[in-house]
RNA sequence: GCGGGCGUAGCUCAGGUGGUAGAGCGCCAGGUUGUGGUCUUGGAUGCCGUGGGUUCGAGUCCCAUCGCUCGCC
């Protein structure tokens, strides 16, 4: 079983299609769980299953950190420990090293900083991520990269994307290829369309299984990082799925699968769920709020999750308001299960080709409001 | 019955020498985009037990009274 991606159907630059790898297979466009500590945070694997997810994310730096990539080896590997035979993505952990490492000092060679857990000194390499991605046995693997700060100014930006690209072709040279395993480059360039470009370009030449595009949700706005989707799209190769990194909310995926992104990751639904925020068909609700406390209908009506079906909205506040760990597993159930029906939607439209009419169906339920 | 202590925000309490009240928690609401179940930003709330007195002015001083509490009988 090699790695392969293929389209099903079209619709504008919209893409509806099936990405093949050692672990399963995926249809896009895909939400990706993040588990960045080898778990779906309040979530059991089967439960990620529930909620239609066929691929999650784990991330190379924090596990690095703890357990350690040669213990997760030793142990059989991130599929064995986590319980998920399907899929699994990691970033390789530069953009951890920037928001959260204490010290850190970028050269040409890599990397260098201390855990913001316990200190200890750590160094990253292209090369050093690559084989730590191995050791974990992920199915797809990232380059390192440099997830460039905003604001930046253009020269700042250039020299942090040529970095990353320098970087990427080191990560591609230590990648060593399996049968339905594969390795995304991943094109930054702020928010300058010829840079962008000119990132996606270089990429192309080195030869990569996907394309992510990265350092963008970071503060320059939703209107900013689709005007860069738009400059960079064109210099994608069709055949490869697209990765747009970090992204986001439910609006930010309708505009970006709109604009030819295959593939998101967020943490938006995990961390929501946990802080009482819920994801709906009628738009966003924070379940502290004292309205819902004797509000006995359901969260989301349509949504098939047990928060949903099983249970009011006055229990899901009640859990909150007495800070039961039920909560946040409930309402982040709810949030995966929403943004997973979300982009199965999206790609039933895109077959059918009407998925503008969909997604405006779609904004006009959010606009519509909860009307309990 | 006698002696001591205490009664200030929903809760726990701060409020030298008198100048018309504050904190923490809670409550109400906001923020969170390749994840710290984190953190953070706002907001509302007081017959300062009650009744008198002194004073220009009392949560602060005086008297009485009610309630709670500890000790002794």
């Amino acid at each position: 079983m090699s790695f392969a991606f293929s389209l099903d159907a079209t619709d504008g630059r919209a893409r509806a299609g099936v990405m093949q790898t050692a672990h399963g297979t995926v249809q896009t466009p895909v939400f990706m769980p993040v588990g960045t500590a080898g778990t779906v945070k309040a979530m059991t694997a089967d439960a990620v299953r529930q909620t239609g997810a066929p691929i999650v994310l784990a991330n190379t730096y924090h596990l690095m950190l703890r357990p350690g990539a040669e213990r997760v080896a030793r142990l059989g590997g991130l599929h064995r420990m986590m319980d998920w035979p399907g899929p699994i993505l990691t970033d390789s952990g530069g953009f951890q090293v920037m928001s959260l490492a204490k010290l850190r000092r970028i050269d040409e060679d890599g990397v260098t900083f201390r855990s913001h857990i316990d200190g200890s000194a750590h160094r990253l390499t292209p090369e050093r991520s690559i084989d730590i991605q191995r050791d974990l046995d992920t199915t797809i693997s990232m380059v390192l990269d440099e997830c460039t700060p905003f604001p930046a100014t253009r020269d700042e930006v250039r020299a942090s994307m040529e970095l990353s690209l320098r970087w990427a072709a080191r990560s591609k040279a230590a990648f060593t290829q399996r049968p339905g395993y594969a390795l995304f480059g991943i094109v930054q360039g702020g928010v300058h369309p010829d840079l962008r470009a000119a990132s996606a370009a270089v990429l192309a030449g080195i030869g990569f299984d996907g394309t992510a595009i990265g350092g963008l949700a970071v503060g320059e706005g939703q209107a900013a990082m689709f005007a860069v989707l738009d400059a960079t799209e064109p210099a994608l190769a069709a055949e490869r799925p697209r990765y747009l990194m970090g992204v986001g909310t439910p609006d930010d995926i309708l505009g970006a699968v709109a604009r030819g992104i295959d593939m998101f990751d967020c943490v938006i639904p995990t961390r929501a769920g946990r802080t009482a925020r819920a994801y709906t068909r009628r738009g966003i609700l924070n379940l502290r709020n004292a309205r819902f406390a004797d509000d006995d209908g359901p969260l989301d009506e349509g949504c098939a999750c047990p928060g949903c079906t099983r249970h009011a909205r006055a229990y899901l506040h009640h859990l909150f308001k007495a800070n039961e760990m039920l909560g946040p597993m409930l309402l982040t159930w709810h949030n995966l299960t929403y943004y997973q029906d979300l982009t199965a939607g999206l790609r039933t439209a895109i077959v059918a080709g009407r998925l503008d009419t969909h997604a405006a169906a779609v904004r006009a339920a959010w606009d519509a409001g909860d009307t309990r």
